[in-house]
DNA sequence: AGTTTCAGACTACGCCCGTAATCCAGTTGG
DNA sequence: CCAACTGGATTACGGGCGTAGTCTGAAACT
């Protein structure tokens, strides 16, 4: 059977965040982390904690009486998901649409520009 | 006071298209509308569209007996609201990772990459 | 050894969503 | 004029999510 794709919330992914900079993590660790960027309770970030594992999103490994966490899924699976997820929902699967929505709508840095130009190079260097 | 951004769901966004693609249309023909591309039952499309209505997503204007609807909110905007969604919450609000990321992972197809050469001359054009 | 503590498990609860079914009043067909 | 029909309004219901609170078992402190 194919792997079923592993779906997170939006708060969810805020305490993965927290395990995709640092893993294992325990969790008073990770409660902390979160807590750095949200004003959460400690019993809220657990709950998460506890969810991402029933969904087999973060893994732990016991270490003495308290458990060890880590991501299973990685950052890059999760980013590759949520963009599919737009780019199918929202602009019938196309990138063009997608991107001249962004060139129209967003303002674009250097930075961006030069990562457009790295893009449409490596393209065209594989075209041949 | 600054307008709330009005979030429709998924399901809602398929009625949405209907009337994006066509408006304003009676309740009866965006039902069928949108059975062409799903097997929702009537009242549930009635439904959503109902919630439409509440959130203020489509207008709804008197016809004799029946109601004849219209987005009120456009396509574009709904958009924008999701590109920028995805954005603020996988990305970091930069768009750069978004690009490397379909750069690495996304298949582009000869359009995607049309599209992306006229993104960028339209750049340059405008950088001098 | 008894008590306190704390991580993790279980429970809670209201709201949104997907997916309808039921109810009601005005229109229309007979 | 009465019955059937139909669009719209109201109600339903289970699951996920945000946001915790409570319970429990074992470790740690005294």
């Amino acid at each position: 059977m194919a792997k079923p794709p592993i779906a997170i919330s939006e708060a969810e992914s805020r305490v993965m965040e927290a395990l995709w900079r640092k893993a294992p993590q325990a969790s008073e660790d990770i409660v902390a982390a979160v807590q750095q960027d949200s004003d959460w309770h400690e019993k809220t970030i657990r709950t998460l904690l506890g969810r991402l594992l029933g969904k087999g999103a973060v893994s732990a490994e016991k270490d003495g009486r308290r458990y060890l966490y880590a991501p299973v899924l990685t950052r890059e699976q999760w980013q590759s998901q949520e963009s599919r997820s737009l780019l199918d929902r929202v602009f019938g699967g196309r990138l063009g649409p997608l991107l001249a929505h962004f060139s129209e709508h967003e303002k674009l840095g250097a930075k961006d520009v030069a990562e457009l130009r790295k893009l449409l190079a490596a393209i065209e260097k594989k075209e041949r």
